[in-house]
DNA sequence: CAGAAATTCTAGCAGCGCTAGCCAATCTTT
DNA sequence: AAAGATTGGCTAGCGCTGCTAGAATTTCTG
């Protein structure tokens, strides 16, 4: 038994340990950079080893998606809590979403860009995931209109912000006008 | 002087098969189906022929996204005019942009989430993409608040109808609540 | 008709995700 | 404690990718 539980522990620990090198990898030198056999590099094993914890890379990514989604959902929450009304925390929340998207980008692609297997908008989704969107709907719902759906309005207003970082962040919109467009985005949000 | 401007057409009319084959290839397999040596085989040339026209890979697809543009925009263009008030024709617009992105996915991608070397928010982009854009700048201007920069708010709602095709079309939004996404941020734009 | 020039093809490189099958280290049993 | 069983990692390799060098063929020129 204590031998089986410290050869599960230290999988587990190998397991972290290659999501984690997977999100850093990708994050200095972009996913393209990412092949499993630099991975395996990186962790100091075969490539093979990958595969008896992840189906394939795309696993892996997954895998760095959901942590991804732990770590923006603290940092929506980070910024509503920090945000004096209600207002002010719809656009706190714009805000520190697509400041993440911009800081991050391998880590933003990974999450929400990519073609992932994971169960998004089902109670089956991971629980970070569910985080990241309920930190959303907490700022958004307080400035529902009566009759609208909060749960509808935050997944708009949340394609709103993913429209931004992505047209931006591929070079089809400037950068430079960034904070003017976040700005009408929220403005037509909170007037309603 | 005739014959290099016969060769010069049937170069162009290769260089327009190319296009075509790998537009019809991506729109039924997908891209990842759209291989150099599929499409190769598909115009009845060998491999090296493509790079006789294209740098690479990503240029015939460049090549295909502002093709697709100009696709977009005669759409756009037809719900814009056909619309009967503003109001009306900014909805119209949005409903054909996300329907386009639905009906022609692969194309949709090329021309908008695939990273591409094209030329996008300034004078030197390509006609076509201008064109698309214009037809949403048309259709957002009338309903601009005074103040407000019509060309960042059509950014703006284009980033919102961005964001909904992509994040519905990777499984991350329900389908099924489109029509309602859709009508939220309509309904936001035009309350202004 | 022969030489020159342009064009297309064959063949191959390096790297990708992924996997079969061997080998060694570890645990169990006598 | 030695022998057998089992788990686990590794080497090697498959089929594929985008891309290219250089041979071969076709086309035009003198």
């Amino acid at each position: 038994m204590s031998i089986q539980t410290r050869r599960e522990r230290e999988r587990a620990e190998r397991e972290r340990l290659i999501v984690t090198a997977a999100r850093e990898l990708a994050e200095a030198e972009g996913w393209d950079a990412v092949t499993t056999r630099r991975l395996a590099a990186e962790i100091e094993y075969s490539q093979p080893v990958l595969y008896s914890h992840f189906k394939g890379k795309d696993a892996i990514m997954a895998a760095v998606a959901v942590q991804g989604c732990a770590d923006l959902a603290e940092e929506l929450r980070t910024a509503r809590t920090a945000a004096k009304g209600v207002r002010e925390a719809l656009a706190a929340v714009g805000t520190a979403y697509t400041a993440f998207g911009r800081r991050r980008p391998a880590l933003y692609d990974a999450m929400f860009t990519h073609a992932v297997d994971l169960p998004f908008a089902t109670p089956e989704a991971p629980e970070p995931l569910k985080a990241a969107f309920g930190e959303l709907l907490q700022a958004v719902e307080p400035i529902a209109n009566e009759g609208d759906d909060p749960g509808l309005l935050t997944e708009t207003y949340w394609a709103g912000l993913h429209g931004l970082v992505t047209l931006m962040r591929s070079g089809r919109l400037p950068e430079n006008a960034h904070e003017d467009r976040l700005a009408l985005l929220i403005g037509h949000f909170t007037a309603g």
